[in-house]
RNA sequence: GGGCAGGUGGCAGAGCGGUCAAUUGCACCAGACUGUAAAUCUGGCGGACAUCGUCCUACGGGGGUUCAAAUCCCUCCCUGCCCA
């Protein structure tokens, strides 16, 4: 067994998933390293950062070329220098990130649900999704990618965890839409479980069904009794809706394998998930806001660029032992860097971001493994800032 | 003292008779970012009322030409460079 649940609180549970590159502790984050090292680091920052987890992009390395070249060396590990377990999407979320979300101008989240027939107006989509794969209109050139390629890209990457390809909905589509896509969907992932020929690596199994109770039940139970070694839950999620959504996708898979959910990481869905029983998690947020200028602090989230900070002398967070802040540098400094030197500011950011994010999941894991009643509802309350 | 070039919104810098409350950049303010198309994007940015909008004060000071001036003329002040 890859996986086993060590304490349980209600629905939250901690365990271990073991890899061949070390165990990933749960609940634990992956940070976004799309094209093979966490955006803004180098090898030696990414070291520096020491993600436990991150997860890397089929999509991306595939239409960069870069796959041939990791195949060479022998996977990702080697080719960027890393230790520690690393996962790979399979270019479902890109189905819709470069098709629907262009075109509904809209990420993953969103609090309207908007009907109209041009939402599924497929002639207008630049990815052309079929019932064997999609074709990607990108950079002006044509990419294919279907459950059997993706497969193929991802064992030659090596990640330790890899992901079944599947189609990622827009918030904007209806029901009928997301009824038909799951069809699909389905049938990739049965698919994707044939064409996996490698051994030593964990392949994950994708929930749809948008938002749509029925259909996301439905999508659980049809994937759950998948041989998966465990399973994700993607899609669209809707703002008010996540709890609920997450609870119906996770009601038809088995209890004993590991849960991801895709592309979810504000912190206050963090707590949503945990709760739920998510074993772990991957989003943008903590490096690409980094970038954008918001550090994490649990008074709030600094947007350290503003001109309130050019004096402010306190430390971004206080005790914060990140790489940044454990050399002293302050507000102040963070702020004045970004005009500065703005490279250098959003590396220091990034790795402050991401050891307030492994921090956060160190004191969820710990809470959760004390048993006490109301561990989880304080250190929620903690970070009531960012909630 | 002579010659030349200039003085535009917090700064830099366009505009050189009407379509100019004035392009653009920076700064500033507000907002966004959830399996990375984003090392980013979107608004605002003279004042007042404020819904498109309306009114006021504005392109160094003063005076003039004109239906109309940031834009043309005169004059004064200031700045930079060059020659004495």
């Amino acid at each position: 067994m890859f996986f086993k649940i060590k304490n349980k609180f209600g629905k939250a549970r901690t365990g271990v998933i073991s890899t061949p590159h070390g165990e990933i502790k749960t609940p634990n984050f992956a940070f976004v390293a799309t094209h093979g090292f966490i955006k803004s680091l180098d090898d030696k920052e990414h070291k520096l950062a020491a993600p436990e987890l991150t997860i890397s992009n089929t999509f991306h390395l595939y239409v960069t070329g870069k796959v041939n070249e990791v195949k060479k060396v022998g996977g990702l590990h080697k080719r960027f220098k890393i230790k520690n377990p690393i996962m790979t999407d399979s270019g479902g979320f890109q189905v819709f990130s470069l098709g629907w979300g262009k075109i509904h101008k809209i990420g993953k989240i969103s609090s309207t649900i908007l009907l109209s027939t041009s939402n599924v107006d497929s002639s207008k989509n630049p990815v052309k999704i079929t019932s064997n794969g999609a074709v990607f209109t990108y950079d002006g050139k044509k990419y294919a990618l279907d459950p059997k390629k993706s497969i193929k890209i991802q064992e030659d990457l090596g990640a330790d965890i890899i992901f079944a390809f599947d189609e990622c909905t827009s918030p904007l589509h209806d029901y009928e839409y997301n009824k038909k896509s799951l069809i699909k969907t389905h049938k990739w992932a049965a698919e994707c479980l044939k064409a996996k020929k490698k051994n030593g690596q964990m392949l994950f199994g994708i929930v749809q069904g948008g938002i749509y109770e029925d259909l996301r039940k439905e999508s659980s139970q049809a994937i759950g009794e998948m041989s998966f070694d465990g399973f994700g839950i993607g899609g669209s999620f809707g703002e008010k809706q996540m709890g609920k959504v997450i609870e119906w996708a996770l009601s038809g898979l088995p209890e004993d394998k590991p849960k991801h959910l895709l592309g979810i990481g504000a912190i206050e869905d963090i707590f949503i998930g945990v709760r739920k029983g998510i074993d772990t998690f991957d989003c943008v947020i903590p490096t690409r806001e980094a970038r954008h200028g918001a550090l994490y602090s649990k008074v709030g989230k600094l947007d350290i660029k503003k001109g309130l900070f050019a004096k402010d002398r306190k430390s971004v967070e206080r005790g914060c032992e990140c790489f940044a802040c454990a050399k002293g540098l302050k507000r102040k400094d963070f702020h004045l860097l970004f005009k500065t030197d703005k490279e250098k500011a959003q590396k220091l950011a990034t790795l402050h971001n991401i050891f307030f994010y492994k921090t956060l999941f160190a004191k969820i894991r710990e809470a959760i493994n004390s048993g006490k009643k109301n561990a989880l509802d304080k250190l929620e309350k903690e970070y009531r800032e960012l909630i």
